[in-house]
DNA sequence: TTACAACTTAAAGTACACTTTAAGTCAACA
DNA sequence: TGTTGACTTAAAGTGTACTTTAAGTTGTAA
């Protein structure tokens, strides 16, 4: 940190504090994610509540959003309190993607682990006589 | 289907059997993940057991594994049962990372759902007086 | 004061996983 | 028999999200 009284963070600190690259932050900047203040040689500050704003986005983009879609976000918060039903429909879109992403990876998890399961059987020599993994997916219920 | 009693599909038919498109298929086919048959006029044709393996090749795909993940598995399951250990080792690995952003994922879906919430009280004038997220999340236990 | 790290910009490059294009072959139906 | 749709190939193009490069400026420490 430069200084410890006023909360400033240069984009080499902020990029530690939030655990992106300072390139990837001014790449955010430059979508319109982030407005960084500056001092009077140009460079680039952020303070304590940009923190939390970028790891806000990083949750945001963590649950599927695109940076368009983020961008669509971020265009309407600028434009205040009128926008709030756009933008809950918006989280509430990106919920009900991600819930079905969800469910569809959770699927694949099984499969994963049954595939696990059957190769430490096979090793084991306890699945049953070279039983192939379709029929042995059939004996615990699980599908495709 | 061009007939039914061989089992015979054609790139056409099949990608709409797996849900892929035919590029896609000749794709991966290239990648060394499906070794499709061939008339004697050249044309690829596939048979049902093909589509199992594409559709758990699919849900390896799935749980996060990369092309060149899917080459690896493929090279050593076509080297034979000797390869059992490192398959079994390379599938647990892919589980373990999994499991890491499943519950990165879970905890970006948290915010999400806090955010939506917190939206939805604020419409509704129930958040106490210009709460922000922050303090929000907070009131409930949730972090970052 | 000189060296060095950290900053500035715009632009080009990278990685991944496809998708599209171009040019041609082939099979079935009107 | 001719036209249409599905196939064949290799190569180029696309979208997303960065990352790297190049050329220059600035602040601090020896």
């Amino acid at each position: 940190m430069t200084t410890t009284t006023t909360e400033r963070y240069s984009i080499g600190d902020f990029a530690k504090a939030v655990g992106l690259s300072a390139p990837t932050l001014r790449y955010y900047e430059k979508a319109g994610l982030i407005e960084p203040h500056r001092l009077d040689n140009g460079r680039r500050y952020y303070e304590t509540a940009d923190i939390n704003w970028v790891k806000f986005l990083l949750h945001l983009k963590g649950t599927g959003m695109s940076i368009s879609e983020l961008q669509q976000y971020v265009t309407w918060r600028a434009a205040g309190d009128d926008t709030i039903p756009q933008r809950l429909a918006l989280l509430k879109h990106v919920k009900a993607d991600f819930l079905v992403q969800f469910n569809e990876v959770q699927h694949h998890l099984q499969i994963l682990n049954d595939k696990i399961n059957w190769y430490e059987e096979k090793e084991a020599g306890i699945t049953q006589d070279h039983e192939d993994f379709a029929s042995y997916l059939q004996r615990f219920g699980h599908h495709e």
